[in-house]
DNA sequence: CCGCTAACTTATCGCTGCTAACTTATCGCC
DNA sequence: GGCGATAAGTTAGCAGCGATAAGTTAGCGG
C-alpha cells in the first residue's frame, strides 16, 4: 500500500532505453551537488543518499562512476565550470586590464562564499585524482581567462612583462586565501566580505606590481627604504 | 600459540594507577597526531586504529573523548601550539619589525608544507568546535604574536596607524592562501616554494602599505594612475 | 516468441563511529 | 589477609558507510 509506514523507496525510475544508459549519469552528478550544497558537511553526500535522491539503488551508482571520489570529481568539473561563467559574467564588459582583473578576483570570492561547500570541495578537499590533473587545472577555462588577463595587465604596463604563471599564482594565492579563510573560519569579523576582498585583492596587485618597480625580488632594506621615501613624500 | 596467525594485539597497556586515567589521554592524542602525519589521508585516523596504536580498545578513547572531533579540536590544539613555537623562533632575534613579520610568514609556510596534514586538519576540514572558538583563534599565540608584530610595523610607520586587526587578517590570508593552495595542488608547478612565499608575503605587506599611501581604499583609476607615475619615475 | 544483454536489484562483506553492559584491577579500610 | 567500592578497560553489537558478486528484469533484434 501507498501509504505504509515503512522505509520503502518512494520513487522509482523507469528503466532506461536500451541504449540510454548513460543518461542517468548527469542526473547523479547533479544529485551529488545539490545533495552538497543542501547539507553542510560534506560527507553527508553518501552513494546511498545519491542513489535515493536520483530513485535507484546505490550500487547503480557504480556503473556510472568507479568509485566515490570519481563521482566527486565530476562534480568538482561541474563546479569548475560555474565559476568560470561566473567570472566570465562578472568580467563581460570591464575593458581596463586591471579592471577585469580586479572583477574577476571579486567573483572568485564571492562565488566561493556563496558556495562554500563546492569551493571546499573542488580546492581543500585532497581529491586523488587522474594523472594529468597538472593540465586539467592550468587548462582549465577560469585559470586560462584569469592568466590571459595577466598577460593583459603586463601588456598595459600594470606588471613587469615576463612569464605571466608565477603572477597568475600568486595571484590566484591571494583570492584563494581570502576565500577559503572565510569559509574555514565564518565566525571570525571580517566585516563586509566583499569589502575584505577587495581590499586583499587590490593589496595583492599592487604589491606584485611595486615588487616589479623594486627590481622584481627586493630586499627587506630596500623595501623598508623605499616605503620611508614614499612616506615623505607622501605627506 | 604466540605466533598465530589471528590478529590479536600484541601489545596492551598495563591497566594505570587508580587515580591517574588522566594519563592516557595525552598518548591518545599523540597518537592520532603521529598517525595523520604518517598516512596521506585523513580518514585513515580512526578511532580503532588510534586505539591499537596506544595499546587499548576503541571504547577506551571514549572515556577520554566525548567523540571524534573533540579527539581531534585536541590534535588542533596541539597542532597550533607546535606552529607557534616554530614561528617564535623563526622570529627570534630578528629586530626590524617588517623582518619578523616576514620571519612569522615564512615559518608559517613552511610548517604548513611540512605538516601538510596537520596544517589542513587545523584550517581546512569544517571542524565543529565548542561556542567560543573565536576567542579560541584570536586569542592563540600565534595569532597574538602575528598581530604584535603588526602593531609594531604601525609603530615603525610602514603601515598606516589603526586597528591592527584587518590588516593582520589580510596578511594572514595571503599566508594561508599560499600554504593552502601549495598543499592543494602541490603538482602544480610552484617552482621554489620559499620563493614563492617570500614573494608573496612581500607582495602582501607591500601592498598593504602602499594601499595606505593611497588613502586606505583607493579607486582603480588612483591605483592605475599611481603605477604610472611610478613606472615613470623609475625609468 | 526467443534469446541476448543493458540496466538495475538483492544480498552481503569489511569497515566506520559509537554505545550498553560486563569484567577486572587497584584502592582504602578493617 | 580479606572486602566492598569504583576507576579503568573490555566484549559484543548497532546502524551506516563504500564497495562487490550474483541474480533479476526489461527491451530490442531476429
Amino acid at each position: 500500500m501507498s501509504s505504509g509506514t515503512t522505509a520503502r523507496k518512494p520513487v522509482r525510475r523507469r528503466r532506461a532505453q536500451r541504449g540510454s544508459g548513460e543518461q542517468l549519469r548527469p542526473e547523479i552528478v547533479k544529485a551529488a551537488k545539490d545533495l552538497l550544497a543542501a547539507s553542510a558537511n560534506a560527507d553527508a553526500v553518501s552513494i546511498r543518499a545519491v542513489a535515493e535522491a536520483v530513485g535507484v539503488t546505490p550500487p547503480s551508482i557504480y556503473l556510472h562512476f568507479e568509485d566515490k571520489n570519481q563521482l566527486l570529481s565530476a562534480v568538482v568539473v561541474d563546479v569548475f565550470a560555474e565559476l568560470d561563467a561566473a567570472m566570465l559574467t562578472a568580467g563581460e564588459g570591464v575593458e581596463a586590464p586591471l579592471g577585469r582583473l580586479r572583477a574577476f578576483g571579486l567573483a572568485y570570492v564571492k562565488f566561493a562564499v556563496s558556495h562554500p561547500e563546492h569551493y571546499r570541495l573542488a580546492t581543500m578537499d585532497p581529491c586523488p585524482k587522474p594523472v594529468d590533473e597538472v593540465d586539467e587545472v592550468l587548462r582549465s577555462s577560469s585559470f586560462v581567462h584569469f592568466m590571459q588577463t595577466v598577460v593583459d595587465c603586463m601588456d598595459a604596463g600594470i606588471f613587469a612583462a615576463g612569464d605571466p604563471l608565477p603572477v597568475t599564482f600568486q595571484l590566484w594565492a591571494a583570492a584563494h586565501g581570502i576565500a577559503s579563510l572565510v569559509i574555514a573560519k565564518p565566525y571570525l569579523p571580517w566585516g563586509d566580505i566583499e569589502a575584505f576582498a577587495d581590499r586583499g585583492l587590490c593589496a595583492a596587485a599592487l604589491g606584485q606590481a611595486t615588487g616589479d618597480l623594486l627590481g622584481g625580488k627586493p630586499t627587506l632594506d630596500v623595501v623598508a627604504a623605499w616605503l620611508a621615501e614614499q612616506k615623505g613624500a607622501a605627506s
